[in-house]
DNA sequence: TGTTCCTTGTGAAACTAATCACAAAAACTT
DNA sequence: AAGTTTTTGTGATTAGTTTCACAAGGAACA
């Protein structure tokens, strides 16, 4: 079944394939069944927003595929994207939970299925079933933990090089061959604004990687030609 | 009643006026006699680890007097201080609740009283007790949006002259006179720790500061004389 | 099939902060 | 009170980044 935007359409928590990891919408048979009624599934273009930093939250969005981007801006003006949400995430949980605004803003980076709840409809659930509460207790550890990981190398790493280098490293996190490819679709713009450097820098550092043969490009995707090269500029 | 290093006890969590706010140990009346059962009090020195990074956590700790540094350490040895828990905070939670090793080191930056639960007497509590899981969650969510933005305004800031301003101030939220002061019992190096600089950096800039007199030095108290002065610098 | 917009590439200048290397000051010890 | 250790202050040098400015490449659109 094919929704817009050549989404496959997932209509059905209870049959969905990404619940298997221990993720947020991975409940017990018992509440699964309860909590399959309690969203929306909608579909959004790429660059949506799902909400924005300092909105009241209206309801959390549960990812059913697709990427979404997590960023907060300053009053500056800089963006630092803090992370790039993959399925089987909860986007908004710890603002509806805390009862406190939108810490970040969340903008579809492709077309996304997302299971809509709303906050009261959540926040009932929630209470009603003690098992869940702890359940997204649980789930909002593991996000923020990995987040933190992500924020802590950024800032840890003492120069862009490093950044850029445990970036791309990131994307390969699993595969192990000599050559790992990787589908990088960002600019150069929002890797800087991965790793908080300017647009120049990443521009510099790729072509750097690049005449050293660390990486190579073929369309969209870039390959990792050495690693352990790679692994190096870490220090 | 007294303690060791000249510490106030607190032996009961029901008469604790920390509670008073949002905090994990804050439950309803008719958990609390419970929850105060769960704990054991103790009090730690200065300098104490109460946990590790990457050991299994073996409980948590709620601390109910006294500061602790919570820090990673890159593969290079640089240190970065996430944020100095103050009293009502649970260290250790995300790493209990989401059964991975911890996160960060928790050192005591001086005396501390602490009330420890081990950790399968906390989980049988939060499996048993529905209301409570929801409340960890919601205990998370606060603790952890605001270390994220701590987080966030140090890596958004261009300089660290930014980043050493946005620093102070945020010892001195919510006073508001003319001239604030804040016990600011950090030396310079674990400035440069919270910040991502080095050492050096911290003094030649708080020594700027003092030249241009926005702040001054009073033994070990800072007095923030020019409070708009400091807030332009985050810029 | 241009036209337009967005992204990438690159140089030069200005600036920031890291690093190394000591000296001075302060805080603890004994 | 003298000695030790930790913390703070400062200069000189150097590496790394930002910023501005502009050109060239690609993709999207009418």
């Amino acid at each position: 079944m094919n929704g817009p935007y050549g989404l496959e359409m997932i209509d059905n928590c209870v049959s969905c394939t990404l619940r298997k990891d221990r993720g947020f919408c991975n409940f017990s048979p018992a509440l699964q069944a309860q909590f399959d009624r309690l969203g929306h599934h909608s579909i959004f273009p790429s660059g949506a927003l799902l909400f924005v930093e300092g909105q009241r939250p209206r309801g959390v969005y549960v990812l059913c595929s697709g990427h979404v981007k997590l960023s907060t801006t300053s009053a500056q003006g800089r963006v630092l994207i803090l992370k790039v949400a993959a399925p089987g995430e909860v986007l908004g949980l710890s603002a509806i939970l805390s009862g406190t605004p939108c810490e970040l803003t969340a903008e579809t980076a492709r077309p996304c299925q997302v299971n809509f709840i709303e906050r009261e409809v959540l926040l009932e659930f929630l209470r009603r079933n003690g098992e869940a509460g702890l359940h997204s207790a649980r789930a909002l550890s593991v996000e923020f933990q990995a987040a933190f990981r992500d924020v802590q190398d950024i800032v840890l790493a003492r120069s862009s090089a490093g950044k850029l280098a445990r970036l791309i490293l990131s994307w390969s996190a699993g595969q192990d061959g000599k050559e790992v490819r990787v589908r990088a679709a960002f600019t150069h713009e929002e890797m800087a604004q991965m790793i908080g450097t300017s647009r120049e820098t990443v521009t510099r550092l790729l072509s750097d990687l690049k005449k050293k043969e660390l990486i190579r490009l073929e369309g969209a995707t870039m390959v990792i030609r050495n690693r352990p090269a790679l692994e190096a500029l870490l220090a």
